[in-house]
DNA sequence: CAGAAATTGAACACTACTGTTCATTCCGAG
DNA sequence: CTCGGAATGAACAGTAGTGTTCAATTTCTG
């Protein structure tokens, strides 16, 4: 093959889409071969096993975010900002790719490894601003100030995605609000989370 | 019968359970049946139509905890109060009834009715909060603002069905960064949301 | 343009679930 | 204790999905 753009991505691609209507973890093979325009022997002849496609579905998404958001934060001095912008590349992210968004917003809290895409970044940011003393928490919150900035994010996800605010506003509000929330002043969070936001780094 | 527990009560519940685990919205008879404890023939003599299970479920249980939030909000003065009480009743029934926690975090970003019920409520408050000069945020940010309430709180749910932490501490944190982002002084939100937390009215 | 590789879509035999019916229990209220 | 409504579970025919194979065709590649 020339290289991954045929059958292959294709049949993610509309797996993705699917999984993210129809909610569950399987899949029709012959509802799958359609969407995605194939015959439903082209299915098999990729080597794609029905019950394993949720989980790598989920892991090649997964996988791909995390190293392009942590590429992302490692130029960046300030925890804040890196918080930040991690927040608001999802939500940009949400916007540009409506299926990925989607598919993020079904399965953000019932698959662990999904979880692990959007918290292992602003754990390191987190624990880095902790010391630093940008950041006020008690350490053992640190847990629970993970999970704000995760629904917050997802949250800020579906504004986007269901219209009620274009990316640049949701994705600034809820990086404003959470960094408030970790202690920043008010006029600093707002220009903070007001930046130009570079692009994301292809991984 | 002799009233609302027998054969009808059990489904439904059974049915919440699976559509928890499974995450789509459609759901198998036969398994239902079992899961109920009921045989097949069981769930058509109660008028329940496969096709309407899911719904009915999402309307029963946002009717239910919406009614009761209400109720718990109306004899509070204080909008910042309103708000944290609110979000730790979330936190404390996902403790007590983890199906129900399950199922809330499944589709609490793909239901618009079940996020109707945990915005609703809030927002009623937050506006409250923003008249008096209790919350500081702009106007045009409020639905942002209900976006993090939300997502800080099921966030909050999902620590405690995972046993990350215990209801009062994933409650209390929950409220905690919530009103710090609403423009509260540290010291005065850990305060009210370490507050003994009411019991939930019944509707 | 020829040969290799990938894709197609029809065909196979199975299994699982569907909605619905109904004679047979079961069990609680009078 | 007996009567009646509820629950049972087996049976039905129909639909739709399953995994798998394979000759024919299309599409790349050298």
């Amino acid at each position: 093959m020339s290289f991954a753009s045929t059958a292959q991505a294709r049949i993610n691609q509309a797996a993705m889409r699917l999984f993210a209507e129809k909610g569950g973890n399987q899949i029709n093979v012959s509802e799958l071969a359609q969407a995605a325009g194939v015959a439903r022997g082209t299915i098999y002849n990729n080597g794609v096993e029905p019950d394993r496609l949720f989980e790598e579905v989920v892991a090649g998404l997964a996988s791909e975010m995390h190293a392009r958001i942590a590429l992302a934060s490692q130029d960046i001095a300030d925890p804040a900002i890196a918080v930040a912008n991690g927040i608001r590349h999802f939500v940009r992210r949400a916007h540009e790719d409506p299926v990925w968004g989607r598919f993020i917003l079904r399965f953000a809290f019932s698959s662990n490894l999904l979880r692990t895409m959007f918290e292992s970044q602003p754990s390191v940011d987190l624990m880095k601003g902790l010391k630093a003393g940008r950041f006020q928490f008690q350490p053992d919150q640190a847990s629970s100030v993970l999970a704000m900035i995760g629904g917050t994010g997802v949250a800020a996800m579906l504004l986007v995605l269901d219209g009620h605010k274009t990316w640049r506003e949701a994705g600034s509000n809820a990086a404003e609000l959470v960094l408030r929330a970790l202690g920043l002043e008010a006029a600093e969070a707002r220009a903070i989370a007001a930046n130009d936001l570079p692009p994301l780094p292809e991984s």
